[in-house]
DNA sequence: ATGGCATGACAATCATGA
């Protein structure tokens, strides 16, 4: 059986539950990270995702953010070395967490998205990524198999945006943003999507405004990226279009990256 | 040049997203 790692940004957990559980029921997933979950703690879902085999770590906010990590019961042990927010970087916004489990370090980011080039959001952003290629330095040490997993809010190469002229040197696109994503590809990470031959055009968001889903403007921006011990086991990467297709959909796609059977290194 | 659409908080608009 195939181990399956997988990221959606669901644009508020509450709205998109019935999508969440339909996904899981025809594609069992092993490991479902969110993004935007939009629910605080006290508010989770945990038991309508344990009655359909899912174990949930989460971490939320009011309103704004919020991330997760589900488990499927059926496969996978327990996990540790649970992480809610950035190690070593002070922040009230819930964007980031992370376990190990099955000798795998996950980690679930939803990266800020920056709002315009050389805003004050803009800065946190970069700030934000920088804080988090430190800290998964010395991770990647630590854990030869990880995968980062999550809402970039980075468009990492103009074929990964449906109109390059328009949106060149704008918010998810520009330079810096850019040369964040590869420092993040520096520490021995290759993007997961980028191991297969894809089809053009690819992408995992789309303006709820204009059409833009059935028109094909999109971005790719979410994204999974894995250390070369995990890359290595990857067969497959697609995007979950079908989910954005659905009545009230999120505006992201969900990402799913297969890994082959894991074999539990002798201990 | 601006807003479009969606979500949540809150009770008519407003902040935020990407």
């Amino acid at each position: 059986m195939p181990f399956c790692l997988a990221t959606w940004n669901v644009n508020s957990l509450k709205v998109r539950m019935p999508h969440l559980l339909a996904w899981l029921n025809t594609r069992p997933v092993d490991i479902v990270c969110l993004q935007e979950t939009k629910v605080t703690d006290d508010s989770f879902p945990v038991q309508s995702l344990a009655d359909v085999g899912y174990r949930a770590h989460f971490a939320g906010q009011k309103t704004y953010n919020g991330v997760a990590i589900l488990l499927r019961e059926a496969s996978v042990g327990t996990s540790t070395e649970l992480v809610c927010g950035l190690p070593g970087y002070d922040d009230p916004q819930a964007r980031l967490i992370a376990l190990t489990v099955e000798g795998l370090r996950v980690v679930c980011g939803y990266f800020p998205n920056g709002q315009a080039v050389a805003s004050e959001k803009y800065a946190y952003k970069l700030a934000w990524i920088g804080a988090l290629t430190n800290w998964l330095r010395e991770q990647v040490q630590v854990h030869p198999q990880l995968a980062l997993l999550g809402d970039f809010n980075i468009a990492p190469e103009d074929r990964d945006v449906h109109d390059p002229a328009q949106w060149a040197g704008q918010i998810l696109c520009s330079d810096q943003e850019r040369a964040a994503f590869r420092a993040l590809l520096a520490l021995g990470l290759v993007d997961a999507f980028r191991l297969f031959e894809q089809a053009e055009r690819s992408f995992t968001w789309w303006d709820y405004r204009e059409f833009a889903f059935r028109r094909k403007m999109g971005l790719r921006i979410d994204h999974i990226l894995l250390t070369s011990a995990l890359a290595k086991r990857c067969t497959a990467c697609s995007i979950e279009v079908e989910l954005r297709k659905l009545e009230r959909p999120s505006d992201h796609a969900p990402v799913v990256a297969v890994l082959e059977e894991f074999t539990r290194p002798a201990t």
